[in-house]
DNA sequence: AATGGGTATTGGTATATACCAAAACTCAAC
DNA sequence: GTTGAGTTTTGGTATATACCAATACCCATT
């Protein structure tokens, strides 16, 4: 079983990182599966448990492997992959409702709050202004995916409350539209790389410092009021999202 | 200058790192300015090397800090951040064309060839018709932020050649426009959490494995021929960019 | 069959040590 | 001043070792 490494200019840990990504690839240890503990493999490739420590590191941080304290070390399944239909306008509510995924959410927090300053900005309304904060683990077969921070004025959803938002399933989106009439027509996002903090590591099982998308969304009505304006976390690890635009050229 | 360690039960290389984060806030080390060297870091701070050396990894990886091979680490400038016009449809093609920065691109690759499967499956066309692939290295101020592969169905650009995209400053969108009249109407993107190759490290100045962001886009005419499929990867430091959409709820 | 306690195993943390290559620095020779 | 050879410093790699806490496992007792 133990492949040969060759004493090339390429640092150890790297091929080490190669040959194990290779037997996972080619099934020699397939998904789910446990592979050899980290005491085995430094012997059974003849380098030091640190050598083989980074080389696991840097394959689970890649979403190959996934270590379990004091259980062993997994095959990650390979990364969950959403067709896009084509034509066809995909939302954001509706990130990740297909293939027979069960989307879910959870009510994090449901607060009331002045607008501060930033928010403000992105809503185009004036500092201290009422607004209701919520936020949301949104969730995929059970799954955690992504936390969703959310900023609605106040006035333009007067009687929302926790238990709309604890009792239905039903999205955010479809509480706008069919309670009150709010009409979304266009929205504007920005999106980067960012690091999850603590409490996102939490909530969606990673590690305070992995990646995760942050994608800001600020949709408007009709009139052009702002009328959500959100900030989510995604597990990178799960969800791969579209949408369908149409450009201005 | 050397902080106290309180012996907690948080590992020492996290409060190795929290330290480290500290001062750079604090800017005692400050913006573009060398830190000590690993061998004072551990002698200052009194833990061995190893766990500076894991602290400063950590850093290093999530932006803080910038390693530089026999010469010191230093303290990273905070990242780009850009700022996008409400209201305002911004294509792919505008992704940093503005706030006075200066978009420029290289040609990496021009090369006629068969589609293969999964190309072939993104543009809804069959295996083996021929096709343009190109490659361009998108900069910003000179920054390279992105490296961008595309498929153009031959057929649809017939006498498209490597000149065109060599000596032209202009986008392949308006190229597409003023010579083939082609007219975008919508795309379809999906965009994942990934990390770079070599290759693209080399090109992105960023390290094997660093997270980088992955698009894919399939652009559509009005006839929904996919006229294009583009795979890019942004330098999560540099780049954020947005799109307006129309949202079909 | 169920319980419970000891034991081995696992990944996680931490240290001390050693060598390398590339860059930076020093300083004498010109 | 400039050159150039030698030394020092830097991060990068690699090993051997040690201990920890939590889990899994085994096996005798009930």
């Amino acid at each position: 079983m133990a492949r040969k490494l060759i004493r090339a200019n390429t640092p150890l840990y790297l091929q080490v990182e190669s040959t194990l990504k290779e037997m996972i690839e080619e099934s020699v240890y397939s998904t789910g599966e446990q592979i050899p503990s980290e005491r085995e493999l430094s012997e059974q490739l003849g380098v030091s448990r640190m050598t083989v420590r980074k080389a696991v590191e840097n394959l689970t941080r890649h979403g190959f492997l996934e270590r379990r304290s004091t259980n062993g070390t997994y095959v990650r399944q390979p990364k969950v992959r959403r067709h896009v239909g084509k034509d066809v306008a995909v939302g954001l509510t509706q990130l990740l409702a297909e293939e027979g995924s069960v989307a879910g959410s959870k009510l994090l927090r449901f607060e009331e709050m002045r607008a501060p300053l930033k928010v403000a900005e992105k809503l185009n309304i004036h500092v201290g202004e009422r607004l209701i904060m919520l936020q949301r683990l949104r969730t995929s077969n059970g799954q955690p995916f992504c936390v969703e921070t959310s900023f609605l004025p106040r006035d333009i959803v007067p009687d929302l409350s926790r238990a709309d938002l604890e009792t239905s399933a039903a999205s955010l989106y479809s509480i706008l539209l069919g309670r009150y009439k709010i009409r979304l027509s266009h929205n504007n996002e920005t999106l980067k790389l960012s690091y999850a903090t603590s409490e996102e590591a939490y909530l969606l099982s990673l590690k305070e410092g992995d990646p995760v998308l942050l994608l800001r969304v600020v949709v408007l009505d009709e009139n052009d009021r702002a009328v959500e304006y959100l900030k989510s976390v995604n597990n990178p690890d799960l969800v791969m999202f579209s949408s369908a635009s149409t450009l201005a050229f």
